[in-house]
DNA sequence: CCGGATCCCCTGAGATACTG
DNA sequence: CAGTATCTCAGGGGATCCGG
């Protein structure tokens, strides 16, 4: 192990603390999609609502367009992280499940929900220590 | 707890399982502002880096273009991730540094992490069914 | 010379209408 | 009902300029 570079600013090492800086490129690949908002929200409403149809998909998610629904669904579903399943039938049925896949995703990223659950005063404070802070900027610039 | 309806498609709770769903919604709009890729991308690098100038952070994190690296260190300042230090020197001098709350934010991130790691091999196989099976129903759609 | 603000361009997201 | 097609416009990328 030549490249045993200590992370300096934690003891929780970095999980892509690879000595492949290909294996890195094809992590923060990956990273970049599933660090998603509409992603991240449909992978939960997923979890929690179990086999859904399009529509019902949408209104559980909230605030999603059409198109970024159908568009982050065929993304989500060409990385094996949910099933699309059509039924032939009229008027048309469709409906989504998380796979095997998806489910790991999911456990995986509850952890940044717990974050968010717990944190949320902090950040909440932060939010208006910083607006106040800029808006006292403007005042002594000097 | 009236209201403990468990989880119809996993053991693995679903964290935001609340029953309030005025605090769903601001958990939501965290989850909004971190689920994003560069902010993960950041945040990571920073994990891993430590302490880290603007143009320096910008060329770990690789591929973000100025305007954005501004923007989201802007955000990820305002919510408490970050610090921002300026030194009144010239050239200028401007670091970067993750605060506790954002070291948790790391913390909490990293399964998504080791998540990727561990299942690349099963998502680019993923990618590839899905890439032919595709290319096979234009083929035979009847 | 660094950090970043600004401008311009183009992708890509949102809303609406239409189709199988 | 579940999309696709079209239009529009905000938002992101790239280059340039600026203040310290």
């Amino acid at each position: 192990m030549t490249n045993e570079k200590v992370g300096s600013a934690g003891d929780h090492v970095a999980p892509s603390d690879q000595t492949d800086p290909e294996l890195d490129v094809l992590v923060r690949e990956i990273i970049g999609r599933v660090a998603d908002k509409w992603t991240m929200l449909i992978l939960e409403t997923l979890e929690e609502g179990g086999r859904l149809r399009f529509t019902q998909l949408g209104e559980l998610v909230g605030g999603i367009s059409q198109k970024m629904l159908t568009k982050t669904l065929r993304q989500m579903e060409a990385d094996g992280l949910l099933t699309r399943t059509v039924y032939p039938v009229i008027p048309p049925k469709v409906d989504y499940e998380l796979t095997e896949l998806g489910r790991n995703l999911s456990s995986a990223f509850c952890g940044v929900w717990l974050w968010a659950e717990r944190y949320r005063e902090d950040i909440a404070r932060a939010r208006q220590s910083f607006t106040q802070r800029a808006e006292h900027a403007r005042d002594k610039p000097a």
